[in-house]
DNA sequence: GGTAGAACCTACCTAAAGGTAAGTGCCAAA
DNA sequence: TTTGGCACTTACCTTTAGGTAGGTTCTACC
């Protein structure tokens, strides 16, 4: 609406790449998830300190990004787990690089934060 | 507190790097700023859409990150102008990936986004 | 003298993301 | 029979990022 011609952000992907995996906490559980399937649970454990209300939302909107399955036993007790599809496991690796960067610049960028420390 | 050993977010560097480029703008203003320096009402034309308020704030804190400088070249009329430093070109490069990715994906993305689009 | 533009600052408001705490149905183990 | 775990759901509250709309100081231009 705002946008004069050919959208700078068009230009720039990150927008779409923010838009999947943007949140606080999708980063962390598609880094659990890289490895292989988990339970509900176990990815609840897993991402320590996320509430079971935030974990099924983001899970819910990586699946409808199509980067998540999740599948249901249909067993009682419930089983279901979550996957990463193979175009999820392509965001992964785009991930990858930025991942490395932060390791690397982890104590960097956070003493630039002193700002935000509380 | 609630994190029980070896913080899981410590092996995934994304927080770092979310921390420094996350927000709705700052993505944007480093793709503006890495063909060179770019003064503030110039960045502000470029990056169609955000609030001078916004864009200030943004900047500062891409600078106290060291991301990007500020030059004040204490004229009057005020001119000030902002660059990447060399770290800030670290950032962007680790950042490409995920643009590639974004471009790639722009349409499948926002096609999942069905539940999204007001 | 009035207006415009440079690079900001300030106060206030809104919307959305995230957090808290409780409840649901069902079964197994104590 | 109470407890606990599974995978959720619901209602409500708080935080904060971002947006809006003004003001400021100075000069240049008409």
């Amino acid at each position: 609406m705002s946008v004069p011609r050919s959208d700078p952000a068009s230009d720039c992907g990150l927008d779409v790449a923010l838009a999947v995996m943007g949140g606080k906490w999708k980063p962390l559980i598609l880094y659990h998830l890289r490895s292989g399937p988990r339970r509900f649970g176990d990815l609840k454990r897993a991402v320590a300190g996320i509430s079971e209300k935030v974990l099924i939302q983001q899970l819910r909107e990586l699946a409808s990004a199509g980067v998540v399955v999740r599948h249901d036993y249909g067993e009682v007790p419930p089983k279901v787990d979550y996957t990463v599809t193979p175009f999820g496991m392509t965001l992964i690796e785009a991930l990858l690089p930025l991942c490395e960067w932060g390791v690397r610049n982890r104590t960097r960028a956070s003493a630039s934060m002193t700002s935000r420390a509380s």
